[in-house]
DNA sequence: CTGTTAGCGCATTCAT
DNA sequence: ATGAATGCGCTAACAG
């Protein structure tokens, strides 16, 4: 007699092939001191019976639940996209599964999703911190006492993997300024948001340390904004001659704002924008941006999780993963398109 | 003395509350037949003492784990985040947790996958299922015994959502048509994929109710052979004066060909094409396309699972939602721009 | 190498 | 309205 579910479980396995079920669940379980004759027979009673162990009652004894925990602000981004895509293909080469939860950048979502996952008790968590973290969302992470790594923004007492935004920023600028710009915009961008406030640095330490003015803008939240404030600069006595984009929306903004009122690009003004996006080089002129190490990122992070799920590396670690500068027309180097 | 994981459980909860498991089980449950002091005592006990039930314990007992699987081919592909959104937002509305696998379209990995979630024992699965179909692959579903919602492509004996695939094509391609445009080309595409067959059926039925020519082109896998496929098609006898694309790329890739190759668009050519993309607004000329309802789609699917999560609708559905023709500027049709 | 036993944490009778 | 007892399916001693 079955369950009432109609599944086998490991008992009727047992039965079945006449053995205990213990030998039953070392078969499962790699099938390590049994015979080989038992082996190969209950392995063939558990593929005619299309026997699958119940994960519910493994996790139950074991306290592993196969199981990790991915928390994102959004997966239609294309960078979040990215690391879950890496983490759930690692997973899936650790036996493990993934379970996504979004937390659309609100700390209290986020606190939601973690009680969630304290009782599905996850063997480990991957997340994006909200821009706030606030002492209960600590709490609830202490609480967890799971491994943590926190992907793209620190978090307290955790191990981190972070994009080097202020190095990349920093680098991206100083091209511009290496093509004789002298008034570079840096054009924003949530300034609650870690990764922006560290581009912003970047991007101040390089036209501070060449004798510039420093120019930053975090207004521009849409195309009007971005059109209002690329269009005042530029009608200003000393100009704008360059625009450094915070994140992909203002850089676009940007490109969309110069072409609609017929300034050259990068003739007039030159453009990098941090983080690539789908058809930055299919524009003319193309986009040069500087491209994260998204699924390197992504993979230092899982790797570093199952580290620490493993036992190894208890300390936490902060793990930075250098970006690269992706030169097309924009910032005013001649290049050769493909097509 | 609490478990060796240092989380408290169900009975640390009723001792130190001086109560009844069965209470405290109730309290987690609702708090059903609970006097109302003892409900909020009890409460105060499982804050204080943080406890969040442990999820397999409960899938054990009662059959349910609180988790649907998803099964996308890609997580990267915008069009499957959406879908994978939708299904994790909603499935949060209804206290249920989104597990993620993905199968790269591989049958043999939408396999495994589905072993895994035999294992885990999920409530529902909505998966989008591999171009082809093996027995194999049909026993596997039965074999799971949960209900299940195809997305994208119909899947045998199963509810499923889809997009109107074939009747968008016919509205878009006589869009052209009704632009004068008489040598179109419809450019794909895998033809193994049931979504491009379903289009190109539609491309068929419209230019042949118009008597035109059917010109249809599988082969362009990437920007070389579109462009190839493309410049002889323009060379040949009688032209042609339109492209219809199949998919993204192929819709980028002739776009793209034609940029670089000085045709102009959409005087000299046409562009329709299916599925919308990020830039297609910021392109000039704008690119008109058919846009899927993926939100619609993915909201009907989860709607369906979860009716057969709860015992209705047992009989599997076929839905299929409507797309709507975004008219820009590629197909000819006099647009302004709102920036 | 193999089987027996005893829970893991919770929901569910069934009494009270 | 409440509690005591039982078992979900499995793993981990332990004994043989």
């Amino acid at each position: 007699m079955r369950t009432k579910s109609g599944r086998p479980n490991l008992r009727d396995v047992a039965k079945a092939a006449g053995v205990g079920s213990t030998t039953v669940s070392r078969v499962i379980n790699g099938g390590r001191y049994v015979a080989p004759e038992v082996l190969a027979h209950v392995r063939n009673v558990i593929k005619d019976l299309g026997f699958e162990p119940n994960e519910a009652a493994r996790s139950l004894k074991s306290a592993r639940t196969r199981t990790i925990g991915l928390i994102i602000p959004s997966i239609t981004d294309p960078f979040f996209a990215h690391v879950a895509a890496v983490a759930e293909s690692f997973a899936r080469h650790r036996d493990h599964v993934l379970i996504l939860l979004t937390s659309r950048d609100q700390e209290d979502l986020e606190i939601d999703d973690l009680r969630v996952f304290e009782r599905h008790r996850t063997d480990g968590l991957l997340l994006v911190p909200p821009r706030s973290q606030s002492k209960s969302l600590l709490d609830c992470l202490r609480r967890l006492s799971v491994p943590i790594v926190s992907i793209d923004r620190p978090l307290a007492k955790c191990s981190s993997v972070l994009c080097d935004n202020r190095e990349a920023a920093r680098k991206a600028v100083q091209h511009l300024i290496d093509h004789g710009r002298k008034r570079i915009l840096c054009l924003g961008g949530d300034p609650r948001l870690y990764t922006i406030r560290e581009r912003v640095k970047g991007y101040t330490s390089a036209v501070v340390s060449a004798g510039l003015d420093v120019l930053v803008d975090m207004e521009a939240a849409d195309y009007a904004s971005a059109e209002r404030i690329v269009l005042k600069r530029l009608a200003q006595d000393s100009g704008i001659d360059a625009v450094f984009g915070l994140y992909n929306q203002s850089t676009i903004h940007t490109y969309e704002v110069l072409r609609n009122h017929r300034i050259a690009v990068p003739k007039r003004i030159s453009i990098i924008g941090f983080d690539d996006f789908s058809l930055a080089a299919s524009l003319r002129p193309s986009i040069t941006v500087v491209q994260q190490g998204v699924k390197e990122i992504a993979m230092a992070a899982t790797q570093l999780l199952f580290d620490h799920i493993g036992g190894d590396a208890a300390a936490p670690r902060q793990i930075e993963i250098g970006s690269t500068l992706i030169v097309r027309q924009s910032c005013g180097c001649p290049v050769q398109h493909k097509h």
